[in-house]
DNA sequence: TGTAGTGTATTAGTTAGATATAACACTACA
DNA sequence: TGTAGTGTTATATCTAACTAATACACTACA
C-alpha cells in the first residue's frame, strides 16, 4: 500500500476549470487506470496545497467530493486513502474508454469546424501520442 | 458575401469554459476553416442573444475580442462582418492543425492516466470521427 | 503527556463571469 | 422625417470559485 506525493497532481491555473475540478477529475482517471490503488494513502491537504501554491480549503474542496463519490476514505485524524469497496483495481477497459470520450468527442467538432478531415486528425492525434510515451 | 444566423453557434451551458468565450474560440475556427468567409456578414448581437437565451453583452464581449483580434470589422449603425484582410480564404493546414492541437494534447494525457494505450485511443477516436459525418 | 500531523469548520474578502435595465450614437429605408 | 435595427456604454446585482486566517477534534508516536 504505497503513499503517494503530491507529485501526482499537476493544475493548469490558466485554464476555466476550476482548480478543485481539476484535481477531483485527476484523481478518478488515475483511479481508474490502476495508478492508484485501493489502499494507497493519498497525500495531505497541505501536502498538496503546498506543493502546488494553493490554498488546503480548495483542496479540501476535491478531497471531499471523492469521498462523496466513494473513490476516497476518510481516517480521522489520518488523512484519505483510496477506498476499497469492491477491492477493485482500476476500471473495465470500456468504463476507462467512457471517460476518455468527452474530450474525444469535443475535438472531433473542432475538426469539424476547421475543416480538418478524419484521416489528417487521426495521424496529428497519433503523433502526439506517440510524443507523450 | 452571405450573412450568417445566429445558429452558427451552439454553446453549451454546463460546461466550466465561459460563454463568450466559447463564441469566440468557436468564430475562430471558423473562420480558420472557412465556414466564415471575409465579407461575411455576422449575426447581429441581439439575434445571437435571443436564439441562444444570453445577455447581449455577452455576445457582445465576445464580439468586441474578435475585432480586437483583427478576425471580425464593425460598421458603425450596420453590425459585425468577417474582416477580410489579406483578404485570406480560410488557413493554412499546418495553422489550422495548430488549432486543433492543445484539444487533442489534453486527450492524450487523459489517456495516459486512464491507462488507454495509443492504439485504443486511435480507435476510439476514429469511430467518434466517423459518426460525425 | 506533549508534539506534530490529519481533515474540517468558521468567517470574511476578492475576483471573474453573467445578468438586468436603460440610454446613447449611428445607419438604412420606407 | 420617422422608425427600426446596428454595437456600445453605464450602473447595479448575483453567483461560483478561490483565498486568508484562525480554531477545532482527532490520531500516532517519541
Amino acid at each position: 500500500m504505497p503513499s503517494h506525493s503530491a507529485s501526482i497532481f499537476s493544475i493548469s491555473t490558466g485554464s476555466t476549470e476550476p482548480i478543485y475540478r481539476q484535481l477531483v477529475s485527476q484523481v478518478q482517471r488515475q483511479v481508474a487506470g490502476g495508478q492508484l490503488a485501493p489502499g494507497d494513502a493519498m497525500p495531505s491537504v497541505r501536502d498538496v496545497a503546498r506543493t502546488l501554491a494553493l490554498n488546503p480549503l480548495t483542496v479540501s474542496k476535491a478531497y471531499s467530493l471523492l469521498e462523496s463519490e466513494g473513490l476516497l476514505q476518510r481516517r480521522r485524524g489520518l488523512g484519505m486513502w483510496v477506498a476499497d469497496i469492491g477491492a477493485r483495481k482500476g476500471s473495465s477497459a470500456t468504463m476507462r474508454a467512457e471517460m476518455l470520450r468527452p474530450t474525444l468527442e469535443r475535438a472531433a467538432v473542432e475538426a469539424a469546424q476547421l475543416e480538418i478531415d478524419p484521416k489528417t486528425a487521426l495521424s496529428i492525434f497519433a503523433k502526439i501520442l506517440k510524443g507523450k510515451r
